[in-house]
DNA sequence: CATTTAAATGAGAATGATTTTTATTTTTAT
DNA sequence: ATAAAAATAAAAATCATTCTCATTTAAATG
């Protein structure tokens, strides 16, 4: 079952506890240059291309495969060692996140500016991203508390949704 | 880097909000068949070696290597198809919940009956288990007022220790 | 602008985890 | 005890990821 990543405003939300993400607003082409700048990375046609399908939607969770069709899709070319060479350096350098679940491939997602977890449903693969402030604050006393240093925290809820196009 | 789960015990733990876990009470032989006969499952020698390795400290979480070593050092013999085969049948009868980080092997773990998490440290391998009351009801509380159905949670808190016997 | 050099790439081989296949064995119901 | 269905083991197959190495490229330097 392939993971599919929905936009956050096309299902209402009800608890004022948890908010749902806003729609996420994509890096310019300069900002994505100066994530490798960050890193202290050459800036390569690959790269820009790998980083360039992270930062468009719909989807925004891309397995290693994913981002390889898509860049095939648009007429470049590029590598399986390329992509998986680079993902590991980013993970590295903290800019984005790799979600794994169970035996198949790792999603991998740029971060944004927060943190934030996910509602999966088994089914049909739907995933909506959500943000709570409350569970952002305990985790981070419980952290700070044993003097820990907090690298990335997963919340990933996986449930049944129901929907009306949940199938398969 | 091989995982490396410890006594909730060892540990000192500050804030009243989190609470480690009790030391793991260990299922009974029959309670072990008890698992096999509710899934439907014939009742074999590999499958209660698999049941008895999980059921069994200090590490509660662990990998088909893992398993297999296990079983082999106390002289049976067991293959990974074995292995593999009936871990998925426990995952989909949700009796284990299968953990994975990034490109190496799930581990696994005899679900209890309730509800943890995890705290990971990315350099040594560290797992501390707690449960956290309040986060447990946010979760539950956001899933029902979407009227989703809860499968599984999983939270991951990844960091890194620096406790004296933290390395590499 | 041309040159140099360290870094990056691509193709394919290698690795490691997991799954499938198939012939044989075992469990359990009769 | 016996038959039928299920489970096993070993090896092959598959899938994701990493490594190797020969070639190319980015960007620092003259």
């Amino acid at each position: 079952m392939k993971p599919i990543s929905i936009e956050s405003q096309e299902l209402p939300f009800g608890s004022n506890q948890d908010i749902l993400l806003e729609p996420r607003k994509a890096f310019s082409e300069d900002e994505l240059k100066g994530i490798l700048k960050k890193c202290g990375l050459k800036i390569t046609v690959q790269r820009m291309d790998i980083l360039k399908t992270l930062n468009s939607g719909p989807r925004y969770h891309k397995t290693a495969q994913d981002i390889l069709d898509e860049i095939k899709k648009t007429g470049s070319s590029i590598g399986f060692a390329t992509i998986y060479r680079f993902l590991k350096k980013l993970t590295k350098a903290e800019m984005i996140s790799e979600i794994s679940m169970g035996a198949g491939s790792s999603c991998y997602e740029l971060k944004s500016n927060k943190p934030h977890y996910h509602i999966t449903c088994v089914k049909c693969g739907k995933i909506v991203e959500f943000k709570n402030k409350a569970i952002e604050d305990t985790l981070k006393k419980i952290i700070s508390e044993r003097n820990y240093k907090m690298q990335n925290q997963i919340l990933e809820i996986y449930v049944i949704c129901d929907s009306p196009d949940c199938n398969q």
